[in-house]
DNA sequence: CTAGTTGCAAAGAGTTTGCATGGCG
DNA sequence: CGCCATGCAAACTCTTTGCAACTAG
């Protein structure tokens, strides 16, 4: 039988990754901030429970072309649900989502093409971002 | 003046590229098939070229969640362009191009989120692909 | 108690870099 | 010939693992 404990660091690393709901999170930065903040846990426990929680999908992983380090962020309850997209934006990292499936039907239509909904995120920039953007 | 010089080994990469234009060989698959070939290359000559190649946007990088590296796909000319989206079959590697941009714009209305084109790559399963699993 | 969890340090995978040698133009 | 490219091996980065000590239930 495969229990699961409550640790002191479990619950660490989950309320900073709840704290920064907003946004990904990678590795080094999380062990950055948990040192800051005088609650230091190791490298190899965080990566463990990182895993653990990605295979619970409460946390997703985002792995983003020539960025060398994994992104992590927590997930709301059903945010891990396959019935949406989400769109994220590359610059602050908010997450959005799309709750409509007509794309879906289209390319299936038309491609012959079953989209992985779980898999779908695309990358671009949110209406603060690209403002900000527009002000330079 | 950065010059650049036709080698045996460049061809040899390039030529396997575009040979195998229909899916993604990672480093490593490269060497293989190199050394069987007869053709082999050095691993610090085809990451160096690979990033070449990738900066003139001639090769395409994935990196795909969960899996530790690297992809590569050769892009026919124009392939690169930022007019379409690309269905990548998770299974087979094909690559399938989506000209419309219904979708960009209903985003853009309904989120004023700006898509980063050029980024997205949405996964799942093509036609053949999905007929072979129903067979099962 | 006792099985799951932790921290350390070492190992591992994938990729990059320094440097001497080699080869294109 | 002068540069750029190559190959080797060592370095590097990020992540994983082995193991002994620890701790929640």
């Amino acid at each position: 039988m495969n229990r699961s404990y409550h640790t002191k660091q479990r619950s660490i690393i989950l309320d900073l990754l709840k704290a920064n709901q907003d946004r990904h999170l990678t590795a080094e930065e999380m062990l950055e901030l948990l040192n800051q903040n005088h609650t230091p846990v190791s490298k190899a426990t965080l990566y463990r429970y990182l895993d653990m929680l990605v295979s619970q999908n409460a946390v997703r992983k985002f792995i983003i072309d020539d960025q060398p380090s994994a992104g992590y962020q927590y997930l709301e309850e059903g945010e891990s649900c396959h019935e949406h997209f989400h769109l994220k934006c590359l610059e602050c990292g908010l997450l959005l989502h799309v709750e409509c499936d007509e794309f879906d039907r289209y390319i299936k239509d038309k491609y012959q093409f079953t989209i992985d909904q779980s898999k779908i995120i695309i990358y671009g920039s949110c209406h603060e971002c690209s403002s900000k953007k527009g002000d330079l």
